[in-house]
Order: C-alpha cells, then sequence, then structure tokens
DNA sequence: CGTACCATGTAAACAGTTACATGATTCA
DNA sequence: TGAATCATGTAACTGTTTACATGGTACG
C-alpha cells in the first residue's frame, strides 16, 4: 500500500519547469499553483532533500555573480518515469471541499436572516476579487508563454477555477434572493 | 488571537439538531454534513469532552433498554451563545480546494493525450456520481423534513454542490474536446 | 452462533502551517 | 544604513485520518 503524497509530484513536476531551487518552487507555486495547490516551505525544503534521497533528483550547489548561493535541483530519468506514473494513476477519490461558509449556513436558523445575508455578500466579495486573480494569472500565462507546451494545460486549470467561481457567485446572488426576497439593494 | 477550529462549531452546531450522542453526530455528518465538512470518530469523541469542559455542553449518562449505553450531550446557554457568535464572525479566506486532477493535467505535457482524456473522463464519471448523491441527499431531507426551519438552509448547501458538481462536469466535456477536437466517441 | 448495528474511545501516523533563524546581495 | 529581495532551513504546533480496542443488543 503506498501513499499518494501528491505534493511530492507536485514539486517534483515543478522541477521540469525552469523552477531549480526551493526558492523558484515557492514562486513559481504562488503564481501558478496556489489556486489548487498550495504548498509551504516547511514542505519545500524537506521534500526536495526527500527527492534526491529516492533518486529522483539530483542536486548541486551554484554560486551566483548577481545573488546568494542556491541549490540547484534536476529530475533525473528516475524522476520523469515515476511522474508520469503518477500522472497516469487515477485519483482515487474526488477531494471533499471543506466550506466554511457552507458550514455556517447549515447552522443559519439560529441566526437572523440579515446576518447571513452579511456572510453570503461576504463571501460572495471573497469570490469576485478571487475571479479577478484568475484573470491576472491567465493573462500572465498567456502573455508570457515561455513554455508553448505546457501553456495550454495551465490555462485549462485556471478555467476550471473560473467556471467553478463563477458557479459559486451566482449560488451567492440566488441564495441571497431567496432568503430575504422584498429586500431592497440600496440602503 | 484565538483559533477558529470550525469543527469545534460544527459539532455544536450538530447539538442543535437531533444528535446527542457521538454516533448520532457521526452519523448525521455523513449524511448532511459530509460534502462540505467530514469529521471522524478522532474528532468527535475528544472534542465532546472539550465542549463539556469548556461549558458549551453538558453530558449524561443513558441506559437504553433497546440498546447500549451511551452519552448524550446537550446544549448549554453558553454554547448557543457561542455558536451565534461564530456563525456572524465572517470567514478571513476563502478555502482553496486542493484538487489532484488539476494539479495532474497541469503536468500533462509529459503525458499523451489519450492518457489525460482517460483521467478527466474518470474524473467526469466520479463527479456525476457525487451529483447523484446530492439528489438523493436532497431528496431525503425534504421528505424528512423533521425539522422545518432547519431544511432549507441545508438544502441551500446542497445547491451549492450541486451547481459547483455541474459546472465541473461541463468543464470536463469541454477540456476533454479542447484536448482532442477531432476525436470520435465511439470505439 | 454469527452478523449487523449501536456505541465509545485512544494512539500513532501523517499532512500542513506558522513562526523563527540565518545570511547574502542590490539598490536607494 | 536600511529595505527589499534572494535563498535555505527547522521546530513546534494544529488538524485530521486510520487503525485498533472494546463491548452491548437485535435478529435470523
Amino acid at each position: 500500500m503506498k501513499k499518494d503524497n501528491h505534493t511530492k509530484y507536485a514539486i517534483l513536476g515543478l522541477l521540469t519547469t525552469d523552477c531549480r531551487s526551493g526558492y523558484a518552487i515557492k514562486q513559481m507555486c504562488d503564481r501558478s499553483l496556489n489556486h489548487f495547490w498550495k504548498i509551504s516551505y516547511g514542505q519545500i525544503y524537506p521534500m526536495l532533500k526527500q527527492l534526491v534521497t529516492d533518486e529522483l533528483a539530483t542536486v548541486r550547489d551554484t554560486t551566483q555573480d548577481d545573488g546568494p548561493d542556491k541549490k540547484e535541483y534536476f529530475i533525473t530519468a528516475k524522476g520523469e518515469a515515476a511522474l508520469q506514473e503518477w500522472l497516469q494513476t487515477p485519483i482515487d477519490k474526488i477531494p471533499a471541499e471543506r466550506n466554511a461558509v457552507l458550514l455556517k449556513l447549515f447552522f443559519s436558523r439560529h441566526q437572523d436572516a440579515d446576518a447571513t445575508i452579511r456572510q453570503l455578500e461576504d463571501y460572495q466579495q471573497k469570490l469576485e476579487e478571487r475571479y479577478s486573480t484568475y484573470e491576472v494569472i491567465e493573462e500572465m500565462i498567456a502573455s508570457h508563454m515561455h513554455n508553448k507546451q505546457d501553456a495550454p494545460y495551465w490555462l485549462f486549470t485556471l478555467d476550471y477555477g473560473k467556471r467553478l467561481t463563477k458557479a459559486a457567485i451566482d449560488w451567492c446572488t440566488d441564495t441571497i434572493d431567496q432568503i430575504n426576497p422584498g429586500r431592497d439593494n440600496d440602503g
């Protein structure tokens, strides 16, 4: 019985882009992977060591003229094979999103309709901010295009994020309406 | 700086339904809360003790004629107040869904289009099963209706699940099309 | 007598975040 | 000199899952 540990493969996969150091991987995560897979330094550095131990990557100390020393990691043939095997493996179960807003809504008979609506409006606003972020990232990927092979797949993941966020925004609108149908929009 | 610990309030909230024992709470979770907040026994029993310690609930040993002994928990006035305060608190950040399918898709230039499509088809099928599950739960809530005050809110959360699942299913269809536009549907 | 269900709990492992510590280089 | 950025790393903590352990009752 093997463990999945998707984060391991996330980091391994990022080594196939231009990211070679833990710092560069973290930056790429924050830019492009963040909306479906967050990774912290507390995972990255120990995992890079682990990848070397498992012979899925090699490491090289590098001195830079224009910056501090760093370690550069390179995926090995064994690493490429492991990545491809992981890619082909179907996921065992679809993830259950943990949503605190839904949890609160579930128990919202214990509070005023107004308070519930405030909660949903706050959620909707945050969703709209998220949607905007996705659009920015989308443009970044489309304009950068440094790696034309990766770009279409990266855009698919963005499209997913945008669609589901849009669906959530619409749900907010409709649910607010249902909780308080006679409510005006102005103060 | 207080901790959120939403699971604490999930359990506290469930005490306001007909659930009084750890076992009953677990059952209710699996039936109605599962699609946005899973809770395991490993959390429930220690947390129920904690609630009593925090004076948010009281406990009573009960012997049943038609079953084994059990402990019954009751929310206190302090518990009700804590629940309502938590309900009113806006969430600090919207949760980032961790999606292994998107993670694999992100790196899918490393495999054949066919393998990627298989992955997406598998995901789509699981999503459709999930959608069906939501419909079953929806009917259960609508037919049971033991608590008419809770029912509308519970149905809102189901509606959310259905809408987002539907959006994901549609995305699968469109993405599969884009990866391999000239592909036939028959073998 | 066995199976299913009701019922309570813990220990260990695992995943992930946060806070901290360190230090180099660049630029204003 | 100080701030921003580049760069690496760990320790402690929190949350959650899984596996295990126990035992009662009901029903066929």
